[in-house]
DNA sequence: GGTAGACCTGCAGAC
DNA sequence: CACTACAGGTCTACC
């Protein structure tokens, strides 16, 4: 029936029972940085410990890993047990723009990536773009990360630990993977996850949104914008909203007229926040997630 | 409570 | 072809 079952040995799959999920739009909208699309269509990447493939036909996903034993690790990663269908809905009745994106951009969801990558891989995006982004994360994968699996001759490594990169010598980072001024910072960020307790990062899915935000701006290094990348992208605070240049200019230019800022200040950044929470309360993050591909893709153009 | 610079690097777009 | 602007921020030093 189709070519990725044809290929090597069979695929297992997981029905979506009627929620939506396109690849293209969740894996490359921006919130994680590590995965590719193959020519025949098949996405993969790694995920902590494995090389995932995945592919959407109708109401399923087919996957596979490397090595094998990773269907938790998927359902989780994808949240596939979440209702996306009435949170949707619920977005859309409160606003007909945002309906308007939820038909466009049907089946974009939100990951739960693991924390300690999210948070170091979003300190590389200051100031950078998503190519760049993503090159830099991959060499840092191949020079410090564990071997994952070996597939045709192409060795697939993990996201580095942070012991790792906080043991480097200062500097080696702003050259490797072109990370500039970033370097230094991702060293020391590192360093301060591997201060804090065991688990601290991952406990933090446990509290309230306001209190993990709160411990991760005070990482030094961090700020707002890259707390709340951790919030949405890792930690199922879906009323988190990043606020980067481009969702303070659409938010000027959808809610708020008089926003004549040209920088991002605190008290700025809080403005926007509120808008967005205002409007689409609990679900604020997945607001901000439509709003802001739409003018990721009016940019492109 | 707000603003300007600095921080690295690569690359698109103006001369 | 040398050159400048700027990219999914954060910190610091100043008003």
């Amino acid at each position: 029936m189709f070519y990725f079952v044809r290929r090597g040995r069979c695929l297992d799959s997981i029905d979506l029972k009627g929620q939506p999920l396109d690849l293209d739009l969740t894996l490359g909208c921006g919130q994680a940085f590590r995965w590719r699309k193959r020519e025949d269509g098949v996405w993969y990447g790694v995920v902590r410990d494995r090389l995932i493939e995945l592919q959407v036909e109708g109401n399923l996903v087919y996957w596979r890993t490397y090595p094998d034993g990773g269907r938790e690790l998927i359902v989780d990663y994808l949240r596939l047990t979440d209702d996306v269908n009435a949170a949707n809905r619920w977005l859309s009745e409160r606003d007909p723009h945002i309906a308007q994106l939820v038909e466009r951009f049907h089946g974009m969801r939100l990951l739960r990536q693991d924390p300690t990558e999210a948070l170091l891989s979003f300190v590389c995006s200051a100031a950078n773009s998503i190519p760049r982004i993503s090159a830099a994360i991959e060499v840092l994968a191949s020079l410090y990360g564990e071997l994952v699996c070996e597939k045709r001759g192409v060795c697939y490594y993990a996201f580095p630990k942070p012991e790792r990169l906080a043991a480097l010598e200062p500097g080696v980072l702003n050259v490797q993977g072109s990370l500039g001024f970033r370097g230094e910072n991702l060293r020391m960020v590192a360093q301060q996850i591997v201060d804090q307790s065991e688990g601290w990062l991952l406990g933090l899915r446990n509290v309230p949104y306001a209190c993990a935000h709160a411990e991760l701006v005070a990482v030094r290094g961090v700020g707002p914008k890259i707390a709340d990348c951790v919030c949405l992208f890792s930690l199922d605070k879906d009323e988190a909203v990043p606020v980067d240049t481009h969702v303070r200019q659409l938010a000027h230019r959808l809610f708020l007229p008089d926003l004549k800022a040209k920088s991002i200040t605190n008290a700025v950044y809080r403005r926007v926040v509120d808008a967005f929470r205002e409007r689409y309360g609990e679900l604020a993050g997945w607001a901000q997630q439509y709003l802001f591909y739409e003018d990721l893709l009016r940019s492109r153009a």
